[in-house]
DNA sequence: GAGTGGTCTAGACCACTCA
DNA sequence: GAGTGGTCTAGACCACTCC
């Protein structure tokens, strides 16, 4: 991390995480902040342009840069956080149980979620996950072979992201979610503590690379009852 | 819209659009754009770093921009688009019920939602949207009267939205939304055709101005089997 | 009128890709 | 090594807010 502007950005967001730069008030000036991190006013506004982006502050043309209320919009995880990431930012006892883990021919549907062809083998992973003692998401994944050549039941049970990014070295650049509700499935029955409810809510999720491929088209069907997503968005203009 | 780099980009955007730019192919470079456009590279950048946070896109560095296949990301609405956006974009027969539209003291959920003291008068319209003969959304809406001083059936009944900005010159710059499934209300029963249905998907919208005060906060209740979201997320960094 | 953020420029150097 | 996008600079002018 030697790009100057993102060490700004991630001193500024840390200091009004710890609340040492209180909400409500306001940011030293674009000049200000230029001449005391001893830089352009140009690399400032990238760093103060991204923390408007995630929500740490908002820019008043005029006025100057006036720092939110971060606890008035927790958790803002529309993008691509992994479950594992998610529970321990909640701290609950979470458990991931691995019920399927193989390489199949893919049926039409995968196929065209995937867009592979018939004669490619690609990964299925099946796993229910854990919270508080209930099975409450059942994820299914669907990865591309030529992009994940190896994967264990450890690395499943641990998280499958972090071993992408960090192992394989692949770069996840964007994924397009799509959250629709459901009759439950025989599997859903099979493997959720489902208690009776009728419904199941699905995110669908198609992550793509740095190089735009498809990686890996994953099913998230979660209880109704425990799910909750959350979005922050942006007027882009 | 003098803005150079809005030019630039509405124009590449609608040329992505209309097939002009076909997908899959790599955009002219950085330095090809910014000696057509007559205009300096940094603008450039400016547009198409736009271009990839709306999915136009992909910059991959050494190698080029990517045009995206839009086909497959249809519908990125993720952001801040009112009904009769989207009823009209997907070209349905749609129609909208005004059930209530006063001003009230408010009780203390909305109170805490608005944050608004006991003594202000906030307004509440709630609403049915009608899409192919169907009742399946129920809006409740809740409005800041400081910001809004009047408003008519025939607004709700069309967009509040485009009157508070078009109208009224309110400022809308972002929004938290948070999607969660609930059991039907009997306000839910009377004014939707449930048709047995056993859930609602609630999703609750705080929308808020450029000088960061609270201007609305909505459920959005939705039929289950019409309700469909769409996500475009972008890694950061 | 002083100060703020928004846009734009012309140039520089870097890290990366690909032949 | 030529070309690409990513970062950074120092300066300019503008639109806006507030006194």
């Amino acid at each position: 991390m030697r790009n100057k502007f993102l060490v700004i950005y991630n001193e500024l967001a840390g200091q009004i995480e710890n609340g040492v730069i209180r909400p409500n008030t306001k940011l030293l000036s674009e000049n200000e902040l230029a001449e005391q991190y001893k830089t352009s006013r140009e690399t400032i506004r990238k760093a103060l342009t991204l923390l408007a982006q995630n929500g740490y502050i908002q820019k008043i043309r005029g006025k100057g840069s006036i720092v939110l209320d971060l606890s008035k919009f927790e958790f803002p995880v529309s993008g691509l956080v992994s479950f594992k990431e998610l529970a321990q930012k909640m701290s609950k006892n979470w458990r991931t149980i691995v019920h399927d883990l193989e390489t199949i021919y893919p049926n039409e549907e995968i196929r065209t979620h995937l867009n592979v062809s018939k004669k490619e083998k690609v990964w299925k992973v099946v796993r229910a996950r854990e919270v508080n003692n209930e099975k409450i998401i059942l994820d299914k994944d669907y990865f591309q072979t030529k992009h994940v050549p190896k994967l264990t039941k450890a690395i499943c049970e641990n998280s499958i992201y972090e071993y992408l990014e960090n192992e394989l070295g692949l770069m996840i650049s964007f994924a397009k979610k799509e959250i629709i509700v459901e009759e439950p499935t025989e599997e859903d029955r099979m493997y959720l503590d489902l208690e009776g409810f009728h419904n199941i809510v699905v995110v669908k999720n198609y992550v793509y690379l740095n190089d735009t491929s498809l990686l890996q088209y994953t099913e998230s069907r979660h209880r109704p009852d425990k799910f909750r997503f959350v979005d922050f968005a942006r007027r882009n203009r």
